[in-house]
Formats: structure tokens, sequence, C-alpha cells
DNA sequence: TATTGTTATACTCTATAACTATA
DNA sequence: TATAGTTATAGAGTATAACAATA
């Protein structure tokens, strides 16, 4: 804890207003997953995502990804290879184990929702200045990287 | 449609970085919620946090923020009357109405979520550059002003 | 008659606990 | 015995449909 911190004051206004601005960015963000409504619920779509982002996971790595038990991705997983968007099938190496991969309809849904982020995104920055593009680039790239950093040592102390 | 952009393919590119320096910053937004596991679910939550936005709703006001139907949203209020987070009155004006309004215990978790959400914000942007900040608040508001104009024209289209 | 909510009913999501199969 | 999953069972979230109360 610094003896002197003038610029505190400063900084708690800026965080108010990157809090408010990031609200936008991150509701158009939330609302590209709106095109697999009617497909999936939004619970199946995490696991599909978490599915898609692994490659090759087995139900306890689904769970561990999910924040959940292994029984509730279970179930999560009777609907998805019902729907036919998962495949799931017993190991080779451990036949205990189950292996899950997306099935093509299930890579095809998450690209779907991708490229709908992806397009909504670009609608946006197209209408920005230059100089407006440039510098939300820079902020986000800055921001990640230290967000992650933080995050990674906030994980040592956990 | 213009018949020339030259900018298309840069802009794609620019899209995709901004897209993914964004998803850290949305899962940092995302996760100061978590401060409220444990009490509430998260469609608990949601119903909270429209009734604190809106300060006064009534059962289908709240349906409709939710996107749900007023059945869910009845039920939904149920439980959180019965935590003592939410109260539901019948209107002065109108006795087929129910008011819905935050408690104090109610008011107390949204606060302490968006307290959460700023202290983590404060720590990613004292840990940036002056530049990088200068740079992410230019950048996000006009972003958020461009996408809230762009989500009104596409509004008045559907 | 139209509007505002609530209540049956049914299906999904989730967790706990008990179970089977494999190592 | 420990590990990987699955299957009862139960509570919460949601929608449809039927209902009561008010305007």
């Amino acid at each position: 804890m610094p003896a002197i911190r003038p610029l505190a004051h400063d900084r708690g206004a800026l965080s108010g207003s990157v809090d408010s601005a990031a609200e936008q960015m991150v509701r158009l963000w939330a609302r590209a997953e709106d095109v697999a409504q009617g497909q999936v619920s939004p619970s199946q779509l995490r696991a599909l995502q978490a599915v898609g982002a692994h490659g090759l996971l087995n139900l306890n790595g689904l769970a561990a990804q999910l924040g959940a038990i292994p029984s509730s991705a279970s179930r999560l997983c009777d609907r998805l290879v019902a729907a036919g968007l998962l495949d799931r099938r017993v190991s080779d190496h451990n036949r205990r184990e189950v292996v899950l991969t997306l099935r093509p309809d299930g890579k095809r849904l998450l690209a779907e929702i991708e490229r709908h982020r992806h397009a909504t995104l670009t609608d946006v920055l197209g209408a920005m200045t230059q100089g407006g593009r440039t510098a939300l680039l820079r902020g986000l790239e800055e921001f990640s990287r230290v967000a992650r950093e933080i995050d990674k040592s906030s994980q040592h102390s956990a």
C-alpha cells in the first residue's frame, strides 16, 4: 500500500468510464450467441464451446471446464449426442474413459456464432474513425495482456 | 454495398485482433458475478439486475427485460421474495399490477458485484501504461457510441 | 372483452448419492 | 481400492396452457 497515490481518484474515475464503455462491447459479444437460440440451450452451447476449444475432452475434463460435476456434464452430453452435435465414444487407451468430439453440425454451429460475432464487430469497426480503431486495438491488447498476467499471479495466491 | 473496398481485408484482420483481445475483457466482466454464486442463481441475478436498472417494474416488464414470459418471471420472483431480496406488492394505481422493487439485501448484492467489477478493472488499468489507458478509453468510448447507433438503426429495420 | 398475474404440467439443468465397470 | 461414468432422485428455470382477478 503506497503512502502517496495522487492518481487514485483519477484512476477510479477512469475505470468507471471504461466500465460503462466496456458494457456495450460485452453486450455485443454476448448477442452473437443468440443465433444458437432454438437449436441448443445456453448450457449446451457452453459445453460445445468447451469441447471445441480443447479438441478432445473426457467427461471429467468437460465438467471441470464447465465448473460442473460429472453427472451434470453426462446429462448434457446425452442431449448433445441425441441432437447429433457431439460424439461420445470409449477411449482407445482406457476403457473407463470417454472421448468427446464435435460432430460436423456442432462445428458448424460454433463457426456460425464466430462468423456472426466477427461480422458485427467488423461493422462497428468500419463505422469508427481510423484513430479510434487504432486506439481501441492498442488499448485492448495492452489490457488483455495485463489482465492475463494479473489473473496468473492471483491464481498462484489462491 | 460499395463497389470498391480496399480496406476490407485489413478491416477483417483488425476485427479479428479486437475480437480476441476483447475476449479477455468479457471474461473479466463476467467473473465479477461469481461473488453472487451460492447466494442466487444466474437467472435470479439477471432478474435482480433488471429490477435494479429500472427502479420499478411490473411482472410483464420484468419478463420483457429477461426475454422470458410472465409465468417464468413470476416463479423467479417467488424465490427472490422468499430469499428476502425482492419486494412484490400490488400497485396503488392498478390492482391488477404488481410493483417489483429491490429490498436492501438485493441492493447490497448488486452493489457488491459492481464494487468487485470496479476494483478488478482498477487493478488492471493501474498496471497499464498511461498511453495504454488513454488509448483504451478513447477506443472504447468511440466503439460504444458507434455500436449503440448501429443497434438503434438495426432495431428500426427489424 | 382485454389485461395482469398465477397456477398446473412438462422438460431441461444441476447437484447429491448410489451404482457399474475398469484399472 | 481408486478412478471414470452413469443412473435415481430432487430442486430450480422455463414454456405452454388453463385459470382468476381487475379494468
